[in-house]
DNA sequence: GACCTGACGCCCC
DNA sequence: AGGGGCGCCAGGT
């Protein structure tokens, strides 16, 4: 059937729709979409290195605020001088303040 | 076809 | 407060 369009696309969509200067979790997404499974988004996302180019997959952190991906990016220092570009301060690949920066997939609704 | 690992997260000690 | 273990789904070996 149509499974062209699976998790992953849902995925991509949410993280295209985050906010610059903002960032979410793995979590957040997982739970927006009824995952059940963090792991799954990190997957989805793993997806994108090639393809999907207009996906900020460099928005997507783990729950501590952690750079977790940032070792799957051509440049491992790619995802902090992105953040710090988009005027998120950057500390040894953890972002400082995360909770200030937070974005949930909820407030989707706010810019749609 | 079974086993292991992985861009995570929660519970338990 | 910090560290370790188990669960989740999908894909690769």
């Amino acid at each position: 059937m149509n499974k062209n369009y699976s998790y992953f696309d849902l995925v991509y969509e949410i993280t295209r729709n985050i906010p610059s200067g903002r960032v979410t979790t793995y979590g957040a997404i997982a739970d927006y979409l009824g995952l059940g499974s963090a792991r799954m988004v990190g997957w989805a996302l793993n997806q994108v290195h090639g393809s999907y180019t207009d996906v900020p997959a460099h928005r997507v952190v783990n729950r501590l605020g952690e750079l977790s991906g940032r070792n799957h990016f051509p440049d491992p220092d790619y995802m902090a001088n992105m953040l710090k570009q988009e005027g998120i301060e950057v500390v040894d690949n953890k972002i400082t303040e995360f909770k200030k920066y937070f974005w949930h997939p909820e407030n989707l609704d706010s810019i749609l």
